[in-house]
DNA sequence: TTCATGTATTCACATAAGCGGATTTCCGGT
DNA sequence: ACCGGAAATCCGCTTATGTGAATACATGAA
């Protein structure tokens, strides 16, 4: 069904996505729109980064197709275009907390032990 | 609880642990090893890819803790650390999914149309 | 110790991305 | 038509990351 030639394409295609989430800064922004559509003044506030930053950002979100938009008046609105994106992010970070855990619980074993 | 430092803090390492999966050679090396353990050479032979450069995908996922190794006589056995890792890409990749089909079905639409 | 095999690292290079400031473009109000 | 605020893009620059060939390192066997 899926050939070498078609699970290579793919995979293209999946790097492609990670790496759109793969910044801290996306990574904020993408937390940000997951409480819902912002433009892009509520969003350079939030994080408190150059206002090119931010667009540049959200540019490469939309490239990916990780994020939408739309006009309204002089503002634009960002807004997610999958939860499960943030559902992923969530999974991963959930992995990430298990191993700083797991590394602050040596630490106290290795502190208490003198 | 957490602070604007640590938070930026977070998504750093979060953002790390999603570069080291932003990239063709290593999704595939991912889904290799979400059938088991296996050594660099099985890989190597799976990928098709020169040695070198499996070995420096390794590299990257085991410094991302992504990935465990151990040595066993003269082969080095690679596994995952945490399947979850797995579930991250699975929903990515139905995300993508979802948008291929989407896309083919407004081709097949455009096409009918004649 | 020497050799063969498996794996990691180095090398020189190419390309991709990130950054902040400056500029441009787009829009509504006047 | 012009102005001011919002957003996107351009600019020069710096750093990160990928590549395959070649080389170095590690291990078990002879």
């Amino acid at each position: 069904m899926l050939n070498e030639r078609m699970r290579e394409e793919i995979n293209l295609l999946h790097a492609r996505m990670c790496s759109g989430i793969a910044d801290p800064v996306r990574i904020a922004l993408l937390y940000e729109l997951s409480q819902g559509p912002k433009n892009v003044s509520a969003l350079v506030a939030d994080l408190g980064l150059p206002q090119s930053s931010i667009s540049r950002h959200l540019r490469v979100l939309r490239d990916r197709h990780l994020v939408r938009w739309r006009r309204e008046g002089a503002m634009v609105y960002y807004e997610l275009t999958d939860e499960r994106v943030i559902e992923a992010l969530d999974v991963l970070r959930d992995v990430l907390y298990g191993r700083l855990e797991r590394r602050a619980n040596l630490v106290q074993a290795a502190r208490t032990k003198h």
